[in-house]
DNA sequence: TATACGAATGCAATAGAATTGCAATCATTG
DNA sequence: CAATGATTGCAATTCTATTGCATTCGTATA
């Protein structure tokens, strides 16, 4: 997919430019809505919920927000993470990720404390057997752990 | 209230006779509500989500047997399942179900066209490496495959 | 037996996320 | 410039989860 981001240092011209760049390579019109959206999941360098992204980018409107994810979701830019009982967050895609069946079957940390929900690839699962009937028609994979994170145990 | 449904091959009797022991045996007092919610969990045969019970009891009120769920839950009668993105279901807690922090450490698969959710006990999973640094604290493990069930397979 | 108290219940209401409908605006093309 | 489709903003709805409160029930006790 070929999305070169810099979110440390860049200037603004550089990280429009790498915006717009991840925008059109997904067919997605880069408008300023969606640029302001992916913006935000690139620099905050975790997964946002709906509702965070609304308050970073207040006073935009909230529904606009949510079918910009949807658009996201469909076209391979993010995909939608639903940690169990504790709503949905939205990360970006891989570059590996598949434009029709963007997966992200790793684990997710979901806090109870301060409610974030962070991606945990060192805690390795392993399908000992796939699903080997070919009946089951699989989807999505969600595997969420929850508990507190090490921060805030750090802080207790 | 007061109406005992009966739709197993035991007779009212023993079953109410079973259903009362295994509520007292948890500590929680056998009322018509408890039991008829717990006749509903063993007779289904399936994980039943509040919305579900309510039906099958129509018309009792929902947020009595959403206490009543919380209730099992809390001294170990029942476990919910947060599938993730598809609401929450409640299962019987097997015997082994340890009192405090009884766990349902199987995937379950979320069906999207019936919105059934079973236990899929045959889908093996195995923690390569259980999370081995000791800031994370666990406190329970959600699994859930989504996708369409062999029965929903089947008709279409 | 009458009373008192805590548990259980039923109803009303709220909170919050997800979702839809629709009208206004924007961008692009003929 | 007009027409068309995509995008956006606002209002409203739906659905689940949850709380508050008054009433009822069950039981122990005066």
């Amino acid at each position: 997919m070929g999305h070169v981001i810099n979110n440390s240092q860049s200037n603004n011209y550089s990280m429009n430019s790498n915006i717009i760049k991840l925008l059109e390579h997904n067919d997605v019109k880069p408008t300023p809505m969606r640029m302001l959206v992916l913006e935000q999941m690139i620099t905050q360098h975790r997964n946002l919920s709906l509702t965070e992204i609304e308050n970073l980018l207040y006073p935009a409107d909230r529904v606009t927000i949510y079918r910009t994810l949807q658009t996201f979701v469909k076209n391979g830019i993010a995909h939608s993470i639903d940690a169990a009982g504790s709503g949905s967050v939205y990360a970006l895609c891989p570059g590996g990720c598949s434009h029709e069946a963007h997966k992200d079957e790793h684990p997710h940390f979901v806090c109870e404390n301060c409610k974030k929900i962070s991606c945990c690839t060192d805690f390795v699962f392993s399908f000992l057997q796939k699903p080997n009937t070919p009946k089951y028609v699989i989807y999505k994979i969600e595997m969420t752990i929850k508990g507190i994170c090490p921060e805030c145990t750090a802080k207790q």
